[in-house]
DNA sequence: TTATTAAAAGAGAATGATTCTCCAACAAGT
DNA sequence: ACTTGTTGGAGAATCATTCTCTTTTAATAA
């Protein structure tokens, strides 16, 4: 048994949640590739080793991981839905020419938001998250 | 004919878009309400006074704004779209307890990032755009 | 003002990601 | 191993959005 496996055994241990091949093969699966994938692309990834995992299976899976905060829903503009399993504050370049997105982290930049906000507040509004969205190109290749 | 209503032409005509009374009465809707609405509150809203007009209309015209640049998506983690008619840079203030998006609005604060990021840059990426989401609560009733 | 025509709207079917239902299988504690 | 509530499988259902095809209309020119 690897220790990615059990590391994420003990995430769904720890979330109440029981271990079960599938939610084992999806956390896998989102936690070794780090592109946001679709549902669609997980599911054709976990059917490498799970060839009868239903989509609806996935779906579902999907949905408890994000209720219990082992993954995260990524917000784009199209009708189909991208996860991450960094958990890790953290924000998004997104390409403007392509599907791309690729995580950016930057403490010290947190510091600075955060130490803007604690000084300028915002009017009614109690801050619990900040998250940039960087658009733009991408100058290397993927 | 009201001022908004001539604005919201020259702005089509612009575009070299045709102007029409359904092209008028989305941005209409859309330049009155600014809660961001899905298709279906602008559909509902419009057909007060256009009462035959057809989903799918709805959805080509907004499409066509959207790719027009003369108003733009809004990113959330739902699969329903939410449109936005305000094109000045700006951030948007999500709820963490219900759907509701509000505009944020702070060049100082654009202009913090803009010299931060001039200084750091972000290796092989050309920013375009910067866009904050700020999670929180709502201290005050809509 | 009318004629012309490409663009746009209407109606409704089609699509496709996601959700739901219902039953069988299974994980985890006894 | 036994029991039970939880989870997965299969496929239908949902529903926002898109597509197709036809009719109408805005904009231009005569």
């Amino acid at each position: 048994m690897n220790l990615l496996l059990n590391e994420i055994k003990q995430k769904l241990l720890e979330k109440g949640l029981k271990v079960t091949p599938q939610r084992l093969a999806i956390l896998q699966a989102l936690m070794t590739h780090k592109n946001h994938p679709t549902a669609e692309m997980i599911i054709e990834y976990i059917r490498y080793n799970h060839p009868n995992i239903a989509t609806g299976t996935v779906y579902k899976i999907l949905e408890v991981l994000v209720e219990k905060e082992l993954i995260r829903k990524v917000q784009t503009e199209k009708d189909i839905m991208r996860y991450d399993a960094i958990m890790d504050k953290h924000h998004h370049l997104y390409c403007s020419e392509s599907e791309r997105i690729e995580d950016y982290v930057d403490s010290e930049l947190d510091e600075l938001l955060e130490a803007y906000f604690i000084k300028k507040g915002i009017p009614d509004f109690k801050i619990e998250d900040i998250r940039l969205h960087l658009n733009g190109k991408f100058l290397n290749l993927e």
